[in-house]
DNA sequence: CGGTCTCTTGACGGAGTTCAAAGCTAGTGG
DNA sequence: CCACTAGCTTTGAACTCCGTCAAGAGACCG
């Protein structure tokens, strides 16, 4: 059965590479719906990666715990992107990550089984992953260039232009825990620039 | 005509992936070596980086500047390691960041065209590729960690795992830059260390 | 030698943190 | 529909890490 979700994935799909019917048709179903509500967990860290997921609607937030027990958040999931801890889901490493969801979510998921098989069957497919994985690479490239010669202003920036409309759905600690500071912090420097505006 | 050169690369991929002789004698027909002396360019900002490189003795620094002007480094590439400005080569877009050899050195390099040659011809190298991205994108990751919730004494020491030995052969400076910390910074840091210990 | 590049040292300033307290919002249950 | 609580946001003071500027000390070329 194609569903609504599966119909919003694989259009996703074909706009950058091309599936014959019969491919399209397998893709669609090896996919998995599943619904995630308001603060529950897609992985925890240290359990195994099982799967790949591509986010319907909602958002959830990639995160981890630093040495001080601080929560930093590495990515948002939002609709129309993928999301997979790829180190434990490649490797069957313990997730270092974890993922919650912020609102409730709707989510299509592959296994590691199917994500191979699919790999195999479609050669189209292996082409999609390697564009998605170099894309990937090319925007943490970037990430971390605004880490680490940014002040926080222009991640804010940076932020916003990424993540648009994100801001007024989320509270605005999860956003200074994105940046990698601290929530007062975050609100002060709110607070100076809507001052240096007016 | 198969060089040292040639024979550490493939011998490099020959890890990871499995060639018939034939393929590898295409991947060997397409490889050129080059030589870079010290403080020469092997890419600078602005140009089309048409190359991919495979760095087979010494090292690049990988660098951009920054709005203030500061030089940032985002990777050395030292002997067995690969380096593109990725966005360049997929996108032929004006590299947005430099390659400058530090020491005397040799890299195999793959024009765009054989590598997107290479990629139709051989599934494996595809593969390998897909691997590499992905490899890449977990280090990435594990870099942003760092930047974002790591001090820089701590981000030192992963840089010396990193790149064991690797201290020893450059400038101090350049770590200072990799670390996005002054030199001035980096020296106060490393006395510190010091009389921790003692 | 002399000049450039690199490394060290010190005083000062600013960005961001920590801790604590108080004000706000938004659910939640009765 | 109100009251209560838990979580979010703001504010402020003291503190830390790291940057800037400036000056001197080595070190490595030509």
């Amino acid at each position: 059965m194609i569903t609504m979700e599966k119909e919003t994935i694989i259009s996703h799909i074909l706009k950058h590479i091309t599936l014959s019917k019969a491919e399209a048709d397998l893709f669609a179903s090896v996919l998995e719906t599943k619904h995630i509500a308001r603060k529950e967990y897609l992985l925890r860290i240290g359990d195994i990666c099982r799967y790949d997921y591509f986010v319907n609607n909602g958002c959830l937030k990639v995160c981890y715990i630093d040495e001080k027990g601080v929560e930093c958040i590495i990515k948002f999931a939002i609709e129309d992107s993928w999301v997979v801890d790829l180190d434990s889901f490649l490797n069957l490493r313990p997730a270092f990550y974890y993922m919650q969801a912020i609102e409730d979510t709707t989510v299509c998921r592959i296994s590691k089984l199917n994500h191979d098989m699919l790999h195999e069957q479609i050669p189209a497919f292996q082409k999609f992953s390697n564009m998605r994985w170099q894309n990937g690479f090319i925007a943490l490239q970037r990430r971390i260039q605004q880490s680490l010669s940014m002040p926080a202003e222009e991640r804010y920036s940076s932020f916003k232009e990424k993540y648009p409309g994100l801001e007024q759905r989320i509270p605005q600690k999860l956003i200074a825990a994105y940046l990698g500071v601290t929530p007062e912090f975050f609100s002060l420097m709110k607070k100076k620039a809507l001052a240096t505006i007016s």
